[in-house]
Formats: C-alpha cells, sequence, structure tokens
RNA sequence: CGGGGUGUAGCGUAGCCCGGUAUCGCGCCUGCUUUGGGAGCAGGAGGCCGCAGGUUCGAAUCCUGCCACCCCGACCA
C-alpha cells in the first residue's frame, strides 16, 4: 500500500486522517457521518472495554441494557435535558416500506406512520430513569448502580473519525441514591476511575475539574470531567461524570421511602466516556511514523520479525521464536510472530511502526550464530541486541519501561502546554502561538465565557479541582476572581 | 446549514480550462532472482471516470440536480 506521509506539523488534520486509515483503525462509512471501526482498531477499543468495565465491576455497578429507541414524549420529561438534544436526534417516524405504485422503488409507507415518533437514543437517561421508577419503592433498593454498553446516535452538524461521529460507541453510567452527599462521591469516584484508566492504561494525562454552567451536561447540577491536551495545542474532553441532582427523578416520578419513613425522590448520576478515548490515544503519542500504542492497550505487545535467506533458516527460526514467543506468553505479554514469506522484513517493520506495536524482536542468521536476538522500541525508535539469556524479563521490563516513558512524554508535553496569561491581550497571544491550555482568572459569568469564546474559539475546558485559591481580576471584565480556570480550543 | 475544495482501478493520482473512448506510481496475479529498514526484472489482470438527467454525431471533460468526503465557520455534555 502507498501511504500519503503526510507530518504533524504540515496538516495536523490530515495528518491524524491518514493515520487512521492508515493504522487500520477505522474508516467512513456509506452512511453520512458514521464509522466503520476495523479489527485492529476494535481490538484497541475491546481493551479499553475490559479495561474500564474491571473497575465498574470493582466499584459495584452491573451491566444491563435498555433500548435504542425513546419515545418522543419521554425526551421532553426534562425541560433542560430536551433542549440540549433536540437539535441533534434522529427520529424514527415508521415501521414498514413498500414498492412504489410504479413499482420502480422501495418508499415509505405513509400508512405505517407512528403514533408517537421514536428518538434513537442521543443518550439513555430518559429511557433509564422511566424504567427506575418501576424499580426503586425504598431506600433499600438504594443505590442503583448500572452501567450499559451501548451505542448512541447524535446527529451532528460536522463529524471527524472517533473524535465526533453520528453513532458512536460508549459506556454510559446511571446511578441512583438515597442523599445527594452520595451521589456526589458516586460522581467523583467515576470521575477519579475515568482519570485513573486514561493516566495508567492509556498513558494520557489528564486535568480532573468541573465544567462551567455553559458546558454542562443538559439536565445536570454539576458536570465534572476529565480534559487531555492533544499534540497540535487543541483540548479534548475525554470524559465526564454528571452530578444530576433530584432532576430526572422529578422528571420521571422515582421516589423512594427513607428509613425514616419519608418519601423523597432519588439522587442521581450519569457518567461516560466513549470511542473518543480512542481518537485521544491516537492524537496524544502517534508520530509521523505512526500509532504509538502505550503496551498495556496494544492488541499486539510484541511482535517477531524472522529475518532468513533459505528455509533452513526459516526453520531454525521458527523454533527460536516458539521459544521466545512461548516464554513471553508465559509473562502474560501479547505476541504475535509474523513468518509470512509474502512481506519482506522491511516492510514488515514499517507495517508494525505504522501500527503502534510496542515492541519488536528481529532475529536472522547473525542471531542464530551469537544467540541474540534485536529488540527495538516503538516509542523511542531504539534498537540494541540483546543476549537470549532472561529475554522474557527483559522485554517485560522494557514494555513497563515504554509504557512509562510514553506517558512521562505526554505529561510533559501538556505540562508545558499549560500557560498563565494575566491580561486578555497575552490570552490571545497564548492561543494563537502555542495553543494548550490558558490558565486565567474569570469572573465566573457565562456573559463574560461566551464574550471570550466569541473573540477566541476558546471555552472554558475546567476549573480544576486542585486549583488553588488566589484572588485575581478576569482578563475581560477586570472584576475580582477567585481562582484561575483552564481555557483552550478544542475538539 | 453558509464559504471553499475534492470525487477517475484496492490506494495515491494525470487528463477537465480547449469534448474524440482514460495517464502514471504503488498494490494485486504469474515466473525467476531476492530477504538485517517499505526488493529487482519480465509478463499480466483490473475502470458504470461519485449518482441521475441534459446538450452533442460523440461527455471523465460542458450544463442542471443530487450524494459523499475534506478544510474553515456555525453547531456540539
Amino acid at each position: 500500500m502507498e501511504n500519503k506521509k503526510v507530518k504533524r506539523e504540515d496538516d495536523y488534520s490530515e495528518w491524524y486522517n491518514n493515520l487512521v486509515k492508515n493504522a487500520d483503525l477505522a474508516e467512513h462509512s456509506a452512511v453520512r457521518g458514521c464509522m466503520i471501526i476495523k479489527p485492529y482498531g476494535y481490538a484497541i477499543w475491546e481493551k479499553m472495554q475490559q479495561e474500564l468495565d474491571r473497575r465498574f465491576k470493582e466499584t459495584g455497578h452491573s451491566n444491563a441494557y435498555f433500548p435504542l429507541f425513546i419515545p418522543k414524549s419521554f425526551l421532553s420529561k426534562e425541560a433542560q435535558h430536551v433542549e440540549g438534544f433536540a437539535k441533534e436526534c434522529a427520529v424514527v417516524t415508521h415501521y414498514r416500506l413498500k414498492t412504489s405504485d410504479d413499482g420502480s422503488e422501495v418508499v415509505v409507507d405513509p400508512d405505517a406512520k407512528l403514533e408517537e415518533e421514536l428518538i434513537v437514543r442521543p443518550t439513555s437517561e430518559t429511557i433509564i430513569w422511566s424504567t427506575y421508577k418501576n424499580w426503586i419503592q425504598s431506600y433499600r433498593d438504594l443505590p442503583l448502580l448500572i452501567n450499559q454498553w451501548a451505542n448512541v446516535v447524535r446527529w451532528e452538524m460536522r463529524t471527524r473519525l472517533f473524535l465526533r461521529t453520528t453513532e458512536f460507541l460508549w459506556q454510559e453510567g446511571h446511578t441512583a441514591h438515597a442523599t445527594a452527599e452520595e451521589a456526589i462521591i458516586e460522581t467523583k469516584q467515576m470521575l477519579d476511575v475515568y482519570a485513573e484508566f486514561a493516566e495508567n492504561f492509556m498513558a494520557v494525562p489528564v486535568i480532573k475539574g468541573v465544567k462551567s454552567a455553559n458546558e454542562r451536561f443538559a439536565g445536570a447540577l454539576d458536570t465534572y470531567c476529565i480534559e487531555g491536551m492533544m499534540q497540535d495545542g487543541k483540548a479534548l474532553q475525554m470524559g465526564t461524570s454528571h452530578f444530576l441532582g433530584q432532576n430526572f427523578a422529578r422528571a420521571f416520578d422515582v421516589k423512594f421511602t427513607s428509613k425514616e419513613g419519608v418519601l423523597d425522590y432519588v439522587w442521581a448520576t450519569s457518567w461516560g466516556v466513549s470511542t473518543r478515548l480512542m481518537g485521544a490515544l491516537i492524537m496524544a503519542h502517534s508520530d509521523d511514523d505512526g500509532l504509538v500504542l502505550p503496551p498495556k492497550l496494544a492488541p499486539i505487545q510484541v511482535v517477531i520479525v524472522p529475518i532468513y535467506k533459505n528455509e533452513e533458516q526459516l526453520e531454525a527460526l521458527n523454533k527460536k521464536a516458539a521459544e521466545i514467543k512461548k516464554s513471553l506468553e508465559a509473562k502474560g505479554i501479547s505476541v504475535k510472530y509474523d513468518n509470512r514469506d509474502t512481506f519482506k522484513p522491511g516492510w514488515k517493520f514499517a507495517e508494525y511502526e505504522l501500527k503502534g506495536v510496542p515492541v519488536r524482536i528481529a532475529m536472522g542468521p547473525r542471531d542464530l550464530e551469537n544467540n541474540t536476538v534485536e529488540v527495538a522500541r516503538r516509542d523511542t525508535k531504539e534498537k540494541e541486541t540483546l543476549e537470549m539469556v532472561d529475554l522474557a524479563n527483559k522485554v517485560q521490563h522494557l514494555l513497563e519501561n515504554i509504557q512509562k516513558n510514553i506517558y512521562q512524554k505526554a505529561l510533559d508535553f501538556r505540562d508545558e502546554s499549560i500557560t498563565l496569561a494575566d491580561t486578555f491581550e497575552e490570552f490571545v497571544k497564548i492561543l494563537d502561538s502555542k495553543g494548550g491550555f490558558v490558565s486565567a482568572h474569570w469572573d465566573g459569568t457565562s456573559e463574560t465565557e461566551e464574550k471570550i469564546k466569541e473573540l477566541t474559539k476558546a471555552t472554558i475546558r475546567c476549573i480544576p479541582l486542585d486549583a488553588k485559591e488566589s484572588t485575581g481580576k478576569c482578563i475581560l471584565s477586570g472584576n475580582p476572581s477567585q481562582r484561575r480556570v483552564l481555557f483552550a480550543r478544542a475538539y
């Protein structure tokens, strides 16, 4: 395959699109704005799913599944919620097709109009809370801790592979609690779960924070988020966790009797991450040679490539590779031995680099003689010749080292990309030159935030949870401010 | 949804202004030689030129409509 090579600094969008395609992650489908996730891309997503799911279970959640379709009336029960999503809903109006009168085409049967239109879920709060009404009567039924793995549809104007597609895969947690305190603890706990996952598995450092009113989820009292920084200086919201208060309980009349015999609405949270994380993974680590995967998420952690001139050598290498593979697999490392005769070693090297395989072991006649292998790491592209002795341990350590190194690199970049600004001029200059997060004082009003967005395209990504109290003046209005918030241009 | 761009073989493209039956590279197939960073030579296959309609003796090329994708806006927890 001839891959058009575009460097990051030349055209970031094109670089990203090519990477997604060339690394065999995904492609556009025939359906507008929708994406086909290819086997390799899906394998990475599955790893993410597994890891997240394990964390959800560890924190007491169970998986369940709710319908794809939401009756229109459900969506309209929570006023802010419907307002937030109304503009991007796919609507099912009919349930049957028929052949047109002249027999030339298939048309929607006008006689098959639904009495009530169905919305393809943009998120499942409404259908789930209409169900929770039946599931919750007493404090004994609480907390209700449920997660759903599903697809949702949001008819966005503009789409980008993984970052914003019309249909996307995600998980959405929906919990119900007896008290506000408990629900808030849950909201923050899940934010921590996301942050821990992003940093330890994806090797993407994130900033935990709370959204301003403008950026809050439709129907939430508070939206917490993790924000990542991509290599082009744009921020990416990687996950959200919402404290929904009693809004949905009120809208769907979900009440419980407390221990004290008092009837009250339950308190809710919802939280989610999506295939957008794939976009974050790609943009945070990749280079001009392709994807760079953190070992913990790589479907193939080690690839072994034989180099040989004849059958005899290949046989000897096959034998040696089988040994190595076995010893690595004994340590839980996923290994692919690629002895296809149809591709040359150089081709394979390039191919696995494009796909981000963390470690490559190459071995040829020379290594057979010396009892060595050549080990190359994807992140730094360094190569070294290693003795076979204790190879599995060495590789295991290397993988751990790569995981750390990728994270550290992303962390250094992220930290460097946070800049303080004290005047609006500085603020604009930073956004236009280096981008990244700009830490600045804000007077706390929506008007100011709107105005800044209008002038600079930057939005408040979050008010960091660890923000220190520091009095100052809002960069735009000059009004007093208690702390700095993070602004950025974002995906 | 507005502005700009693109759509030609699996991928990347030339041709379009100025109409005459589609160019090149990669990939694919066959054979031989090769294999420590995307191999070489020789031969071969592969095309509703995005879709529909129009103009014309004749359309990839001109006109109209539609569709999709990309970029910039708007929109977007």
